[in-house]
DNA sequence: TCCATGTGATTGAATGACCAACCAGATTTG
DNA sequence: CAAATCTGGTTGGTCATTCAATCACATGGA
């Protein structure tokens, strides 16, 4: 276990962060909530950027969503997306945050945009699934997936700004739209 | 004319703001954007926090997309985002940023909260005018409307963290399948 | 007309706190 | 023993906020 320190400091970075927000965690904060010197943060990262680079890509792990593929896929995701707000508002609220820190912080954005392109890519793939299932022209498929990727972000910035928000019933919509899209024309009885 | 200082300050923080980040965005850096000493933005803000907040007031007049009612109204909003997102980016991404600040800052989260709260209610009740027009059941509103809102956030926030990202096919997408959600024969949780 | 008094606007320096990053040396490990 | 790991104090800087002092300018009394 030579790494043991680097992944509790990665764990505590993650607790911290989210917790206290990205401009108020400060190195210090991490360091002893991982119970390790300050200086040896720097020593596995070489900057702030870089640890919550490395716990960004934590975070993702934690919100990966797509079980299955095909129309199959597509429901099980938005099901199991329902239940990640629930159970790690604490990822989603980091990952909210880092979108706003990158957006000027060059670093940290490249990390986010690549992200937020490869999430989108996942829809893509699943919504030219459920187009070929369908026997459907393929080519709207890039388009739905930006729609539905930030009806996802969306409601998800939506649930961690506003606890009362009725995050499951939007996701339904939001499912039954996207499905809708991709056959039009059907009616459920 | 009492207040021209109050007003400089206002757009210095809006310009600064919106270039540097939140977190970057010095009450120092805003003062000389501004042309007064730094003892005056405490004189008209008695916090970072309440000038932010105040900044973020005027961002939402800036960003105003709803001019007509009904179906019509929908269609022009949508179409009125598209130009927004081209001509506006610097007020969009101050959004996105004030969401991620107001995560871990009761103060401007709780401006935060009510702006995104009240912009879903403008949607609702777009999406209420256009069940009406078509005599169906209104209930979904407010579903569809959590799901829309969700749709223009996330297309708000994948444009500005990536150019690239086309945005006006994501939002045709979405105005089609929302106004696609309010035709009869489907099914709301 | 001139001077006193009052008021809000404005200044810039001082305060106290905090931070990321660095470093020199201690400790452990292979 | 050498390299990897780890420590905690230091450095040089930034920050929001406060504050005493100054300014421009009105009002009104003599």
């Amino acid at each position: 276990m030579p790494s043991d320190s680097r992944t509790k400091i990665l764990e505590a970075a993650f607790a911290v962060l989210s917790r206290d927000g990205y401009e108020n965690a400060s190195i210090k904060d991490i360091a002893a909530e991982a119970g390790v010197a300050q200086g040896l943060v720097h020593y596995y990262f070489k900057s702030k950027q870089q640890l919550v680079l490395a716990v960004l890509f934590e975070v993702c792990k934690k919100m990966d969503v797509y079980t299955a593929e095909g129309e199959q896929g597509a429901m099980a995701a938005f099901e199991n997306f329902k239940t990640l707000l629930r159970t790690r508002p604490d990822a989603h609220t980091l990952y909210i945050q880092l979108i706003g820190v990158g957006l000027h912080d060059e670093e940290i954005g490249a990390g986010i945009r690549e992200n937020i392109r490869s999430e989108r890519g996942k829809v893509e793939e699943l919504a030219r699934q459920v187009l070929a299932e369908r026997e459907t022209d393929p080519r709207p498929a890039r388009a739905i997936a930006g729609a539905v990727w930030a009806g996802i972000l969306g409601i998800m910035v939506q649930k961690m700004v506003d606890p009362d928000f009725n995050a499951d019933e939007a996701v339904d919509a939001l499912a039954a739209m996207s499905l809708q899209a991709v056959y039009p024309g059907r009616e459920t009885a």
